[in-house]
DNA sequence: ACAATATATCAACAAATATTGATTGGTCAA
DNA sequence: TTGACCAATCAATATTTGTTGATATATTGT
């Protein structure tokens, strides 16, 4: 997924700034208990409507949640798959050899 | 529980934070390929000192990155198993079952 | 068509982050 | 000790994000 290139890099970036809030966190949090709808959210999170829509656009332009309309009202839900790729990246790094270099100078 | 779950949150917020930038996951890359003191790093990403230095604070915060004094270099490696742990967390929403409710009305 | 409801968007402002250049502190070698 | 070098920190500024309240859009029921 995030190898070298800038554009994957930017992707990558955008996600993780969705993820950076914990306000949004708590939406996620929530949101694995299933689909809800915005006013599930606000009263959930007791929280004001366009603060939560804020945060909502946030992580749907990130590409992390899904949104579909029923009527009067929008259910968001979780795009797992998008989460599960950033993780396995993250989690790749264990696998890494990171090799150290005793004592070799850097810059000469 | 709540105050340890709302803590566990900020710290998670925080990490991602971290993840949420260009020049950081720039360095990350970089140090995948093992620890590098600053001036290899400045070198390698075309940047001032100062910001480099700003960034990889933001890292070593939030625990992505250790940092060693070797002489008058001092040289950054990742913190792999911090990067390991946010990332089975992500991962692990795929395994969670995302309930749909068609049609289900939810503010009554 | 009209009123009520759910959600999005906008504009103004506030707060947090990032960038830059200058300075400081630690370490080495002559 | 001095001077050169590497890196951290600071202060000023610029940029980006988040919040709030008001307004707009879409949908439904009457």
């Amino acid at each position: 997924m995030i190898a070298t290139r800038t554009k994957d890099l930017e992707q990558a970036a955008l996600r993780f700034h969705a993820l950076a809030d914990e306000t949004r966190l708590r939406i996620i949090e929530r949101l694995l208990e299933g689909e809800q709808c915005v006013c599930d959210l606000t009263d959930f999170l007791q929280t004001g409507q366009s603060r939560l829509s804020f945060h909502l656009k946030t992580l749907k332009d990130a590409d992390l949640l899904k949104g579909r309309r029923d009527g009067r009202w929008i259910y968001y839900s979780l795009n797992a798959d998008a989460m599960s790729e950033i993780g396995r990246w993250l989690d790749s790094f264990k696998d890494k050899r990171l090799k150290v270099r005793p004592g070799a100078p850097c810059c000469d």
